[in-house]
DNA sequence: GGCGAATTTGAAGAGCCCTTCAGTGAATGT
DNA sequence: ACATTCACTGAAGGGCTCTTCAAATTCGCC
């Protein structure tokens, strides 16, 4: 066995997911089959139509997105430090990134397809709900001082997080990650009455550690 | 009678609008054709060819999106006022409203359209450049006190709407034009130290003034 | 009423797309 | 070694799309 039953689908989604970044909602099947490196009869042995790959490979790239999430906030201790992590996590690396560009693409979508509309809503609410648990965390420990209600601010920090992920993804070219959590981040100072401050090394770390010959 | 070749042309702007709208931006010209009421041929009679026209027609219609603001400001007299009437004047009145649909359609296409992610990068900017002449207007007649410069709480504003547009388009549940404008109101009400009570008449008006606001 | 120009139609060509399917290998089990 | 299952290819069918174009229709105007 090569890859086994199942690894073979997930191999295929992840196509999907790709195609749907780069091609959009309507995606050919042919393009598809392009980034999976197969033919198009090959795809459709695995699953019935192309519709129905599509439907399963984009539910799978937005669960994938969420989950990843809620990862990124349990690394962090201290509600504060969540926060500025969190919304760090729900921004696009940049305006490649595969996964917000997946959204963005089923978000414009969503008017005509109710399936992806009705994922989406999911998601956003999803969300919302995650923040609001780190939001009243934070409060109960004293360490935010909410000027609004945990949902308001909840709903609003998603929405900012949405609309600059399609600034970034339209190449804006003041609006890059770092400006974009900055701006989240000021209206999250102003609704928990935390500073806020950036933390140094988050992770992402681009510069090369310099060990070793310089050719 | 007809109506000559210019209002023609319009018409046909108009229907590759709505088509975009309903099928999104990869819209067939058969479609186009069936909105406008006529055949292929006669749709290729007046342009060159399908891309030409799509590409005229949606940026007209973000034109025609950012005129309708402008003209929304004008109508109030004070900078509170304004922002409000502005606020609601961004979002769609309902999930099939056709300049927002159109917007979002193109919104997720834009990373594969550089063409429309400048245009959308060049809209958003102007209306943020709006939202900052009306904030520091109002920071300079003493209405607003500004907790954060003029760009940054413009920025978020805009990108409120623009998100809440994308959420009412997916027929969100709870989120609805009066939900949506009182959570972008909620920030901005942090952001100027202005109360912005919603006005009465805001020319919308299909319920009974009972639930929400209290005395 | 009739003429020339403007507009629209309907058909036809070339090309792409989804899906089905017979056939080709390779892997697996016996 | 042989049969069987699995994964895939490549071709073919049927349908849809964009575009062109000759013919038909409508319009403005004298």
């Amino acid at each position: 066995m090569t890859v086994g039953r199942k690894q073979r689908r997930e191999r295929l989604l992840a196509a999907a997911q790709k195609a749907v970044a780069e091609h959009g909602a309507d995606v050919r099947l042919k393009d598809v089959a392009q980034v999976a490196g197969l033919t198009s009869g090959a795809i459709l042995y695995h699953f019935p139509d192309i519709q129905t790959l599509l439907v399963e490979a984009n539910r799978a790239g937005m669960e994938r997105f969420y989950d990843q999430r809620l990862k990124a906030i349990s690394g962090s201790i201290t509600p504060d430090r969540k926060l500025v992590v969190t919304i760090a996590s729900g921004l696009p690396r940049d305006s490649e990134d595969e996964a917000v560009r997946l959204l963005c693409e089923l978000g414009g979508a969503a008017g005509r397809y109710p399936r992806y509309a009705a994922m989406l809503t999911s998601l956003y609410d999803r969300q919302v709900a995650m923040y609001q648990v780190l939001l009243e965390d934070g409060a109960a420990s004293g360490v935010f001082t909410l000027a609004q209600p945990s949902q308001t601010v909840a709903r609003n920090i998603v929405a900012l997080e949405d609309a600059y992920g399609y600034r970034m993804v339209a190449r804006h070219s003041t609006i890059d990650h770092a400006a974009a959590t900055q701006l989240i981040l000021d209206y999250a100072r102003l609704a928990t009455g935390h500073l806020l401050d950036q933390p140094d090394p988050v992770g992402l770390d681009h510069t090369v550690p310099d060990a070793g010959v310089p050719a």
